[in-house]
DNA sequence: CCCAATTTTGTTACCGGTAACTGGTACTTT
DNA sequence: AAAGTACCAGTTACCGGTAACAAAATTGGG
């Protein structure tokens, strides 16, 4: 920088200023010489050390996500709606993920704190004391997504699990099914996943049916394999089952496959629901009845908070804590 | 720091050298010392500022990685399997999606060097004229993957998509289906559908099959739906068509629901092939015929390659560009 | 045309670590 | 016992920007 500096005449803290003028609108400095510095730069190919920026300035112009899986559409397009949401404001995402294990959300996170990140977003409610106390002590602002937990750290944009799948059930009873499973993971590693197993558990009592009807299947991340497995275990186990409610639409997937394989027909001798609308729901046959929710709407609306929230701490204040809720929608479809 | 090593009644450096000493065997510091300094940092609440460490020692202690679309199990497989490889070297992963468009890709790369990365992973072998040259004055190892690229930029771990299509196209004649059709992404933008579109040409022409049948809808990613449609296409347009070699398992799973929708029997009427051996391909009935490719595997070995080549750098050295070939393998299966 | 207000540019100090070198101590070796 | 050899700890000088303040240039109103 001292070297563009020299060349173009001035100071090097007019060529600093001259960089950092993009996107607002203030006019540090005058704009025929801010190009004239622009045009050094390219010419002698110079580009900024960001390394040197974040250091002297306290502003690593980025935030923290952590999400489950990568290779889940729910949480890849809240990654995107994050990104989207942050896009132009010259902050970037750095994305981990966590493989569904609180300790590997905790050494994210200390990883990603050493880098002072402007912000972070996290993945559900639950979190290790060690990522509580790191988070803390940090002292930037936090969102938490896809949960509505009962003790939030900070912000919160999501949506209650429990209440999503009971909604399905209540649809299903409406539509005459009154044998209802369930079909989950083992662990409660997913949190998501058993605040599901828990809000069906809760509707099943409410409406009076027969309970108890819980398939469990190994860790997540749920598999279609799952799944499959599932079903059969549970048609033999409650022959008397007309509908089952899926943690997610990948293991509904699976289960309505081994129907086929197995001649069994849905929805009329079993109905399957699933959870998320993933594309692999709404492009089989029959296509499957899931709870919709705006994964993208998700991101968006994190990466919006968060940034208000930014905002807020570099003029010394601090943004009360808030609770966006995403609406959820029951999408019925051919398999139930 | 200052205050940490005043606690201890130490100097600074030798607190730096008590938290740098990981890993590695070399024992700088004498170990009962380095225990009540370790202890020192805990108690005081103290952590290492990696920003400032980076800038002092011009180690960022992160590689970057670039791939077209978070949600496509193929790539979010590859990062894993990067994350895999430099788990324990102290290096974190800095993942990047493009959407497939170079332009992003362009962004992204600017932005992640900016960060003073040591080493960057790229996917596939087409880039644009700025990447090339920013990544040519960077001066950290290159690994391009998934791809064969005819000029790599350094490194290369990949496979042929050409010819693996046409060892798919092969193999469905010695299967005795003579009408072979392909259905695929419109434009380039996808090199590596492009080369399997390629692929697929010239295995028909070397095989003497009536060519042309190719049908092409939108752009990448490729959908489900997008495949349920072309293969409506396709069978009205070439009524004689007896298989057909889609460009993913996606596009392919789509095409297989929709001919159960319409009572087209799979593979009787029509054979099905994908690409890239997804979870739904092998969960959904008729199973998929397709590629299989060890995603993990990919990122595992540009991971180990690109460390390689960072500590080469790191003694002055230059690894030689190594060429690293991934198999691939033809899954037959029920939709063949 | 002058002076105050405003805008633009320059100066200085510092962010929090580490590289490179210097100095000191304990243990060998001759 | 003197000299040599490890090994460990301390000292100094930065890394490449930006904050904060100071100075200069420009603008505008009376």
């Amino acid at each position: 920088m001292a070297d563009v500096a020299a060349h173009v005449g001035v100071s090097k803290m007019t060529v600093s200023r001259a960089l950092n003028r993009s996107g607002s609108s203030e006019r540090i400095t005058s704009e025929a010489l801010r190009q004239r510095i622009l045009l050094a730069c390219a010419d002698m190919g110079y580009v900024l050390d960001q390394t040197a920026r974040t250091f002297s300035s306290k502003r690593s112009g980025f935030i923290a996500a952590v999400i489950p899986s990568l290779n889940n559409s729910n949480f890849s397009e809240t990654a995107h709606g994050i990104t989207a949401a942050v896009e132009g404001s010259g902050l970037q995402l750095l994305l981990g993920y966590s493989d569904y294990r609180v300790e590997n959300e905790e050494r994210l996170v200390a990883a990603m704190l050493m880098r002072r990140p402007e912000g972070v977003i996290l993945t559900g409610g639950s979190h290790s004391a060690g990522t509580h106390a790191m988070l803390a002590s940090a002292g930037i602002p936090v969102v938490e997504t896809w949960d509505l937990p009962a003790h939030p750290i900070e912000h919160t944009v999501g949506f209650s699990n429990a209440q999503a799948t009971a909604a399905m059930v209540h649809q299903l009873h409406a539509n005459g099914y009154r044998h209802i499973a369930f079909i989950g993971g083992t662990s409660n590693r997913d949190t998501r996943g058993a605040d599901r197993r828990r809000g069906y558990t809760e509707a099943i009592k409410a409406l009076g049916l027969p309970a108890g009807r819980v398939i469990s299947f190994g860790e997540p991340p749920i598999s279609m394999e799952q799944g499959a497995e599932a079903i059969v275990q549970l048609v033999h186990q409650w022959p008397d089952v007309d509908a089952v409610v899926c943690v997610s639409d990948l293991s509904a997937f699976g289960a309505l496959m081994e129907c086929q394989r197995r001649g069994w027909a849905v929805p009329k001798r079993i109905a399957i629901a699933g959870f998320g609308d993933f594309e692999v729901a709404r492009s089989c046959h029959p296509t499957i009845t899931t709870v919709a929710i705006d994964s993208t709407g998700i991101g968006r609306a994190a990466g919006e908070l968060l940034m208000r929230a930014i905002d807020e701490a570099r003029t010394g204040a601090r943004l009360p804590a808030e609770t966006v809720l995403i609406p959820f929608r029951i999408m019925a479809r051919g398999s139930t």
